[in-house]
DNA sequence: GAAACACATAAGCATGCACTTATTTGATTC
DNA sequence: GAATCAAATAAGTGCATGCTTATGTGTTTC
């Protein structure tokens, strides 16, 4: 669960995967475009990420369309909430984005 | 940076380890009172936890005492903001974390 | 239904990593 | 300063993991 989120999270290639889906969804195809990652390579790396809940895949035809999850990200938000009591006072970027949930 | 943080809780040992230092700072015989682990090995474990600067140490007398340290969680904070269009529309630990801030 | 394409899986290999035992460093106590 | 204790480091080992090449599976097109 926890293990599984932060193993996948622990590879470079993986969190650089993860980023490029985070801009849009698309195809194993379009992710290995400036890459340089082999096509069985990448398969790994999305199943991993699948498996962590941080992705999720949806068969369009012949391709196979790739997206972030945002159970993955949830469940780190709730990793984290653990340790709210060790918190800095002030996360700019966290007083931000609760913000935006706030409204 | 994320690597070093993201490789650190990749281990359910140092997860244990952060999670029992969350709990209050100790020192690292005390963290291994009830965890089945050898001297060197919660050394190493804390070795990783301090280059991730999720732990910090302070020298006192013949022990060292081991604490959270905040950065390391808002580093993975900013990481978790970057996907922030993301996130699920309700996070309850991540309102629960919004008020306690806003007070 | 045969060829072509997108992707997944299998199997093998090299490197990384978490552990072990042994030793060293640093600090206290007598 | 010798003994003792807490913790760090060194060196070696077994297993996990990310890659490779080869092959399999599912889908479309003609």
């Amino acid at each position: 669960m926890e293990q599984d989120i932060f193993k996948a999270l622990a590879d470079p290639t993986r969190r650089a995967i993860f980023e490029k889906l985070a801009t849009g969804g698309m195809n194993a195809s379009a992710l290995r475009e400036g890459m340089a990652i082999s096509q069985p390579a990448m398969s790994q790396h999305l199943a991993v990420l699948r498996t962590a809940r941080l992705v999720r895949e949806e068969r369009q035809g012949r391709f196979v369309n790739y997206e972030v999850d945002p159970d993955g990200l949830a469940l780190i938000a709730q990793w984290l909430a653990k340790y709210r009591a060790y918190w800095p006072a002030r996360i700019d970027a966290l007083k931000d984005l609760l913000r935006d949930m706030d409204q």
